[in-house]
DNA sequence: GAATCATAAC
DNA sequence: GAATCATAAC
C-alpha cells in the first residue's frame, strides 16, 4: 500500500493510533495531523469508505456529508478554541482556524484540514508547506463543492501555485518571496510578540 | 569578497556586530557563531591577520599562539560554564565543552569551535552539519598542530568522513545511519530528559 | 557557511 | 506526505 493511504488505517480500524483521535463518531474520526503545520493542526476523516476516495472538491456536493461535515466542524472549532486557552494560553475566536481541504491532495483518503493560522510549527520546513495554507490551493470549506469551471479543479494550475507562489506573512502581509528562511524566523517572531512575550515565566527547580 | 571571508569583518572592523562579540583583547575576539549548533557555540579568532589566513591544522606549531590561545580558552570556558548555569540551568564541568577546529574549515579566517555537547539547537539541520562536530573531521584542539602524515591533514578524507559516516548520538551512542530526522528528534527528547524535564515551570500571565 | 530547488525511493 | 541527497548561486 503507498504512503498516500496512511490516512486509511485511522477509518479500517478502531484501535489504530488511539492518542491521535480527538474526537469519534460513528460517521466521522478526527486525528491530530502527524506532522502539524501550526499550534493545532487536525484533519477530519469521514469513515465512510466511499465518500473517503471521493475527490474532496466535488463531494460536498452530497448534501447530508456536507451538513454532518459542517457540525463536526463546529464541534471541533470549539474544542481547539478551549485547547488554545487552557494549553497555550491563546485567546482566540472562530476565525483563528482555517477549514478546508487542499486542492491537490497528497493523501488518497478524504480530509478535512482544521489549522490554527499561526503557522508557528517545527514541522513546517519549506515554501509548499507554507504555500499550501496559505495560497489559494488552500480551499475554504465553505467554497465546497467547487463548480464546474473553477480553476481551482485544474490540478497543475494548483500545483503551480503552491510551488511558485510568494510567501506573504499571515500576520503582517509583509511579502517574503521566496525567502523561507527569513519568512521562518518572521513567524517566531510574530507568533512570540502576539503571544508569548505577554507571559512572564518563573521556572522552579523540582526538588528530587 | 566571498563569503568565505565572512568572519573577516570581527577582525577589522571593531565596531562590527558587538552584540555578538563576548569576549575581546589585543590578540583575539571571541563570538558567537551566527548558526549555532549547540546551546553554547563560540568562536575564537586571533586577530593578527598573518595568523588568521593560516591553515588550523598547523598553524598552533607556533607555540606563543597555541599558549596564547589555551589561555583564552580557560577562560572561556569558565565564561560558558557560568553562563550553562546562570541562563540555561545546566550543570556541567568543562568536558562538557568541546573545542577544537574542523579538518575542512568552510570559513578561510583562523577560528576555534568552542560547543556544549548537547547538540540541541534548531540551527542543527543535517548529517554534515553533526558529523562535522562528531567524527573525525572535528580536531580536537589538544591534537594541534596535527603530525605530518595525520590522515586528517586529507581534505578529501575528511570531506568523505564527513559526508558518509553513521550518526551516532553523544549521549547513549546509539547508531542513527542515515536517518537525521530520527536522530534530530531524538536528540531532543535526550536534552529534555537530561535537563528540561527535572524542572517544573509556572506560567504567569503578566498583567498590563 | 546558508538556502533554494529538484529528484529518488518509500 | 516525509526524508535523503545533490546542485547552483551567494
Amino acid at each position: 500500500m503507498s504512503f498516500r493511504y496512511a490516512l486509511e488505517n485511522y477509518i479500517k480500524n478502531p484501535s489504530f493510533e488511539k492518542e491521535a483521535r480527538v474526537y469519534e463518531d460513528d460517521k466521522f474520526v478526527v486525528i491530530k495531523d502527524g506532522f502539524p503545520k501550526a499550534t493545532i493542526h487536525y484533519l477530519i476523516l469521514p469513515k465512510d469508505l466511499k465518500i473517503s476516495k471521493q475527490n474532496p472538491l466535488t463531494v460536498f456536493k452530497n448534501k447530508e456529508l456536507r451538513e454532518d461535515t459542517s457540525k463536526i466542524i463546529s464541534q471541533i472549532r470549539e474544542k481547539i478554541l478551549k485547547r488554545l486557552r487552557d494549553e497555550f494560553n491563546i485567546e482566540e475566536d472562530e476565525d483563528f482556524i482555517q477549514v478546508g481541504v487542499h486542492s491537490v491532495p497528497s493523501m488518497n483518503n478524504l480530509h478535512v484540514h482544521l489549522v490554527t493560522r499561526d503557522f508557528n510549527s517545527e514541522r513546517l520546513k519549506h515554501k509548499q508547506h507554507y504555500n499550501s495554507f496559505t495560497t489559494k490551493f488552500f480551499v475554504n470549506f465553505e467554497d465546497l463543492p467547487l463548480r464546474d469551471g473553477d480553476e481551482r479543479l485544474d490540478a497543475d494550475t494548483m500545483e503551480k501555485v503552491k510551488k511558485t507562489s510568494d510567501q506573504i506573512c499571515v500576520y503582517c502581509g509583509k511579502n517574503y518571496k521566496n525567502k523561507f528562511a527569513e519568512l521562518k524566523k518572521h513567524l517566531t517572531q510574530e507568533f512570540n510578540d502576539k503571544y508569548k512575550n505577554k507571559k512572564r515565566k518563573i521556572e522552579v527547580i523540582e526538588i528530587d
